[in-house]
DNA sequence: ACGCCCTTGTGAACACGCGCACAAAGTGGG
DNA sequence: CCCACTTTGTGCGCGTGTTCACAAGGGCGT
């Protein structure tokens, strides 16, 4: 998605690295809260869902905070990836789109508690104005430029329908965003030094329903009751 | 996300053509909307944003629709894209968790146009039970079972909280659902043959954040009131 | 103090995906 | 009928990512 230019190394994190990162927090900050303190690289990598190896390859692009015979300490390591990710320091989010999406993103709790503040949650609708979403009123769109200079916006999320979608990401991109979290199901244009990354419910389901398919094909012989297509 | 068994090739289509053939099928839509007949590699790729030799090469892997001299026609590349993906079938879906997150999935419109159905909303808490949503009455919980046996459901979407997460999983895969669209901020543990997709939206922001202290580090110098952190 | 055992960190082989560049193939004009 | 032009389909080299397998290193019991 990201990666028009490769960007000179990122000082030497591979992307595919830095995708995963936030899956091991996530998995070290359940140990931590059931108060676990040293994690093999095995056991993390099966509670993840990776390869042992891989894992210990990545941890290695952070430094060597492992102890040979032992394994890692947790809240070291916590502390390490949160730091690497970014997220020992607040960032600012605007939301356009107080649709159903945009309420949905809003009342995440995933975001506050890791670095994440919501500046503001922007519509073009006068409908839902001053409507209040997790504890924020609904602003007008016009307010965009203002909010994200005021509250110094770097992440602009898009959750507006696809017609929208390419002019609110200008406006956001003309007043500084530089990262872009796009739900619109349109591709966005940008210009270098913004990152965009698109999340899109339905082609999940479409790249789904294709291995389903594969499967129905495949196993029909052998299953001709298993669940097909309706 | 998907292969620890990498299957037998599936058919010999990558897993990376099939990410990008719902891309390329939207924009064709788009331009079907249009009245546009054909159109060449090199137009399709840069509104969708991809390189054009890969895009031929993705749709060599379905084999040759296009003409030389000429490009690709439009209604044909759907039909045969809508074929691969199997959307020329229906298939029904079922969402657990009639929270935000799930009221946003069943008022989607890119599910029904697209060959997913709705076939139920359903939620353990007693307080949501009957609300309609998209047309929807949200249904209890223990109702799982039936609902994917009588409405042969194939794909589960998991929209509830984390902890809830994995029992849900386990339900529908015992109940035969062998594709699950995951929201939780959770790895599922499915046995062989059952495909997940996750999709987490705080790991999306991090990535981003990621990115965007780069971004800061290296243009501390350069630029020293450029959005940064908060 | 020594040696056994466990786990990390990484070298090297392998697999995969990307993009260039070009030959093959079809179109349309003269 | 032929030629110039356009666009597809693909062979090939390259870079990235994944995995295996193992040497290096640290803890712990004796």
């Amino acid at each position: 998605m990201t990666p028009p230019e490769p960007r000179p190394r990122d000082r030497g994190i591979p992307e595919a690295t830095v995708a995963r990162l936030p899956v091991y927090l996530r998995a070290l900050q359940a140990l931590d809260d059931r108060g676990i303190l040293t994690v093999s690289s095995e056991h993390l990598a099966e509670t993840t869902g990776v390869n042992s190896a891989k894992l210990r390859k990545d941890l290695s692009h952070l430094g060597s905070y492992g102890t040979r015979g032992v394994g890692y300490e947790v809240e070291y390591l916590i502390y390490q990836i949160s730091r690497e990710l970014g997220l020992t320091q607040d960032w600012s989010v605007a939301i356009v789109g107080a649709g159903n999406l945009g309420r949905a993103l809003a009342n995440y709790g995933g975001f506050g508690t890791r670095g994440f503040r919501i500046a503001a949650l922007l519509d073009a609708d006068t409908a839902v104005l001053g409507d209040t979403v997790a504890g924020l009123s609904v602003g007008h769109i016009d307010a965009l430029e203002d909010v994200v200079d005021r509250e110094n916006v770097s992440i602009g999320v898009i959750a507006t329908p696809a017609v929208a979608a390419q002019e609110v990401c200008d406006r956001f991109v003309e007043a500084g965003v530089t990262s872009v979290l796009n739900f619109a199901p349109v591709v966005l244009n940008v210009p270098p030094g913004v990152d965009v990354r698109k999340v899109d419910l339905s082609i999940e389901l479409q790249i789904l329903a294709f291995h389903e398919q594969r499967k129905a094909d495949g196993y029909a012989g052998l299953d001709p009751f298993g669940k097909g297509p309706v």
